[in-house]
DNA sequence: TTGATTAATTGTACCGGTACAATTATAGTA
DNA sequence: TACTATAATTGTACCGGTACAATTAATCAA
């Protein structure tokens, strides 16, 4: 792990660890610096990467301070990782609908890049926090990426396998957004009525040299899905 | 403006100009340098500018390449600027329902970390993107950072307003999300029926000092909107 | 006490450098 | 040709420094 990581994940740490709230006031830079003995340059990096995700915020002249939102039960929208990171102490489990290899759709593979003719799995399921049905999810990976699945990888999650064990790592993610109905099938899954809303969310996961791996759309329930996201001014 | 600010800038209108598409390969980082008469350190935080908003991604080794979004039509929603500057060639009109100086609420005080007895601004929107209707809003100024307003200035851009003719600087934002069913009211500035779909977005703005001045309410036309997340990696 | 001026604090911009890891190109070998 | 080993390319981590702007604290005058 790098150093600037380790620092951030460190002082995430004592927030965490001393309860600090919105506001409160961490040491200041010079400190952190003899605390971590490391270079201005190396905490200021660890600092950038906990500003840009929410963490705390700085203001010169003044010191650097911890932000927090304030209201439970809302998930972070950036759960490039899944959102096994990201749920505390609420449970995920998943029926899985689906495990198998296929040729994809057009548009399946337009959206990855690929030809029809390449072989991706498909992956269905629907999955629960805390017992309560959370979201319906069909995803395709590229099996040339992802040469192995099953239902045990895929019941836990697929995102801790694939970096774990095949060294797989995420670039990034462009994620597409909107609100409609529920049809027959969703709503069957879900527990809800047909036409009932709906926000679905399409991610076309990239791999750290540009290429995407992975499709999905997920289809969530919209009564338990509540995001948050923290965003950081004008040009951050 | 800053250099690097600068540099990032001149870099996205290269794209631009060039027309380049995603995985099209920019100048080194070495030339690039070279080319704006800067240091190394300045170039890289042009570009960590720009891989955060998602116009590039780095590989190292390797090189610098475009990173673009293929569906047009979605909005990004990190339009902590106002939706004004995320629009392209469309257009943004607004009515303007209600500007007037109240007192806050006990939610909305609570949202602006404010008590009941301060002075807030309550404006109320219905806007439009090329002439549709595209989502209702009701947001609250505080007084004391935002003294004065009128119909003119809210049927345009108030961040616009606010930045440059107050000189205020918003610092970050919490963006709370959720799905849910229009109310009879809504449902009649939407053009929309009552419980029709809707995605409901509640913004906290903090200026630079973290203290909130802005709480929004937008509840959007659920057909109109489409937003796009462009996230990065792991650990961004 | 209040208000203005000055000084101390503290983060940010920018420089220029070394070492290194990931990728890509090249040369060498079978 | 195809595969392997080597070298060149290219971005990232980290160091340590100077200058400076924004904030806050201290000082002084009214």
């Amino acid at each position: 792990m790098l150093k600037y990581q380790q620092i951030a994940a460190e002082i995430e740490q004592y927030i965490t660890n001393q309860d600090l709230k919105q506001g409160d006031k961490l040491p200041v830079l010079e400190q952190l610096m003899s605390q971590y003995s490391v270079s201005k340059s190396t905490v200021t990096k660890a600092l950038e990467l906990l500003e840009r995700r929410g963490v705390i915020f700085q203001l010169r002249g003044s010191g650097i301070f911890v932000r927090r939102h304030n209201r439970p039960g809302y998930m972070s929208l950036f759960s490039t990782q899944g959102f096994k990171s990201n749920l505390g102490d609420r449970v995920l489990t998943s029926d899985v609908l689906d495990v198998s290899v296929t040729k994809p759709s057009e548009d399946v593979a337009e959206n990855l890049g690929i030809g029809v003719s390449d072989d991706v799995y498909r992956v269905e399921r629907v999955r629960y926090v805390d017992g309560e049905v959370f979201c319906y999810e069909v995803s395709y990976y590229l099996k040339a990426i992802v040469p192995y699945l099953n239902r045990e990888i895929v019941a836990d999650s697929i995102f801790d396998y694939v970096q774990s064990a095949l060294g797989v790592t995420i670039g990034f993610s462009d994620m597409y957004m909107q609100v409609g109905r529920l049809n027959k099938t969703e709503a069957g899954y879900l527990g809800l009525q047909t036409d009932d809303p709906t926000l679905r969310i399409e991610t076309i996961f990239h791999l750290t040299n540009g290429k995407p791996f992975d499709y999905s759309r997920i289809t969530y329930h919209y009564e338990h899905s509540q995001f948050v996201v923290q965003a950081n001014g004008p040009y951050m």
